[in-house]
DNA sequence: TTTATTTATGCAATCGTTCCCGGTTTTTAG
DNA sequence: CTAAAAACCGGGAACGATTGCATAAATAAA
């Protein structure tokens, strides 16, 4: 089922026009008598004229569409991104295009060659939790195709970068629960595969040892699908919890998914937060505050971050020469302290 | 900055052949010779050839892609819609454009023209819970547009329908309510525009009627933003608990976000759910397990909502003839029972 | 009146692809 | 050995819009 669109020819031809006056009428040229324009104008409006976006695509080799790539887009923190994505693109005339890999690096790859196959004309990209091998986006990136990377962000790659201070966020979640009194801190971390992973181990690392607190490998434990599945976090808490010798009083979740699956392994353990074992979470949940006890987040100001990468993004895009100076913007993330990280039990 | 694609041209040119052969022979055309065919594939393939899809768009007057208009990506419901709804349109070779109208009738018309200025080849749409005049969507369904509603469906318009039993999710949740003891239930309702809205009122009027409760107007708030803000839900819930003859001492939440602003509502009035209040709501969140009260709610099928609304979809964008027969789909809800819908307080 | 200049418009190429029409060969049949 | 039929391939129009160049008419200057 068809439904046929007006175009330039029908008004050409209604009005006894060649194509290439009605074309420069409406493009208000200077070369059109002001008396051609009125009319040409006029009944283009008249008959509900617009113009065919794909045939300017064509000819202009750029289609005004841009690629997303994330895990999950149901996910607090990327659907906010998107959001801001969203927001800023349609102002500039950009729609986007999301796909999901679903942590999966061959979906994300997929994914790639079926964003690029649909001429986009740029990339936004977190990558997946198990990307380590960059091949795909170097292809790109060598033949000057412009791509940002938010909040998973890749070194090796010289383009625009948007992220978190992950550091400071770990840092100050874990010195946070140094004063409360905890001396055994875990981690369950997301995929070590990630940048953003490594950063907020070296930020719970740092608190420690500003603290004076050694340091224990044992400690942490990895989820290469960051949090995605139950399974992997229960496991990785099993050892955490049960197979430790000195077993930690408070536990950091360094992903979304990480945090509720933590709080949902707490929960069948029957185990008290905090008295029981404590914890702050990395979240973008906006329903944090109604659990009980409320809990202590690590917030990433995820508008934002999705605001300033399509802004990078779109600059590079409209660069007419290849852009060769990247930036990387870092922005703060938010401590917010609730219940969830309190005391520990006084036994 | 530009990246250059091959084109058949330049395969053409390399190999020596004319532009028609080298598209005939990828597309394997029985009029060449297998030679010849087997010549171009591969340098086809050598020099990773893709064909460029916006020349296909203009040639076959078809995008292969589709909008989907939500109020919101960042709600658990539209998200799981939309993987469900991706799910299936990657498989057939479709993109999508998400658009959110951020529940604004204004947003909702603005999206529609752009997506319809981006040339998609039909519309995927949960209408906004202003929308009340539907003069946008009847312009385009006159022409021929092909147009699916799920989730908030539009009863004036002959098209393809997908949703939930709205009376049955909230049917079960009032008797659930009923059984546990409550006489006095209240409804905080969505927009009042939204045929969804009055369905579920439907199904909790039945209810109480079949159990021999009177029904009290005032026992119904409705909230035009469907808990959008929390100020309107707050407003309700005032009246509703503050301003009535017979206090509630039960309540149903009829959306998600309604349902999560209940809950911050009964927080911040330091109101005991079940004991003080008790509730059930209409809910996709894949947390409310973990509230303390874990949360009773009314689950829909979004994955599946979003998967049979795309296909139908897809179906009338590839029929040859104008459809004329259409489907309205309605999914069983699920009703999930845990503590906060349980007996309340024994004085 | 003749030439130069301005003004207003049309022609045709272009973007990448498909496909209708032809046009050569080569093979097969009579 | 010739006519018909395959088999194989190229030319060019088309999709919708833009744009450099050509052209015509109208006006201005000489």
């Amino acid at each position: 089922m068809k439904y046929e669109a007006v175009t330039i020819k029908d008004i050409a031809k209604a009005l006894g026009l060649s194509t290439s006056t009605v074309s420069r009428a409406l493009r208000d040229s200077y070369e059109i008598s002001t008396e051609t324009k009125k009319i040409v104008i006029e009944y283009a409006q008249q008959i509900n004229y617009r113009p065919n976006p794909i045939a300017l695509s064509l000819k202009e080799k750029r289609s005004r569409s841009i690629g997303i790539i994330v895990c999950e887009i149901a996910n607090s923190f990327f659907s906010q991104a998107i959001n801001g994505i969203e927001s800023i693109a349609y102002d500039k005339g950009y729609n986007v295009i999301i796909a999901q890999s679903h942590e999966s690096y061959e979906r994300e790859i997929l994914n790639l060659q079926y964003l690029a196959s649909r001429s986009i004309d740029g990339l936004l990209i977190s990558v997946s939790s198990e990307t380590e091998n960059l091949d795909h986006l170097i292809n790109l990136h060598k033949r000057g195709f412009p791509i940002v990377f938010f909040d998973r962000v890749v070194e090796d790659l010289a383009t625009h970068k948007v992220g978190v201070d992950n550091y400071k966020g770990a840092y100050d979640a874990t010195t946070e629960l140094i004063k409360n009194g905890h001396q055994n801190i875990a981690m369950v971390a997301g995929s070590e595969f990630l940048s953003i992973t490594k950063e907020r181990v070296a930020g719970y690392h740092q608190a420690l040892s500003d603290h004076q607190i050694p340091f224990d490998a044992n400690q942490i434990e990895y989820c290469l699908h960051g949090g995605m599945l139950y399974e992997e976090v229960e496991k990785a808490l099993g050892k955490l919890l049960y197979q430790n010798t000195n077993t930690p009083s408070a536990v950091i979740a360094s992903a979304d998914k990480l945090t509720t699956n933590c709080l949902r392994y707490f929960k069948s353990k029957n185990l008290q937060v905090p008295s029981d074992i404590a914890m702050i979470g990395f979240s973008n949940l906006d329903l944090t505050d109604l659990l009980s006890p409320s809990l202590s987040v690590i917030r990433q100001p995820a508008f934002e971050i999705g605001q300033v990468a399509i802004e990078l993004l779109i600059k590079q895009i409209e660069n007419k020469r290849p852009t060769t100076e990247f930036e990387k913007i870092i922005l703060p993330p938010q401590m917010i302290i609730r219940e969830s990280s309190g005391a520990k039990k006084i036994r």
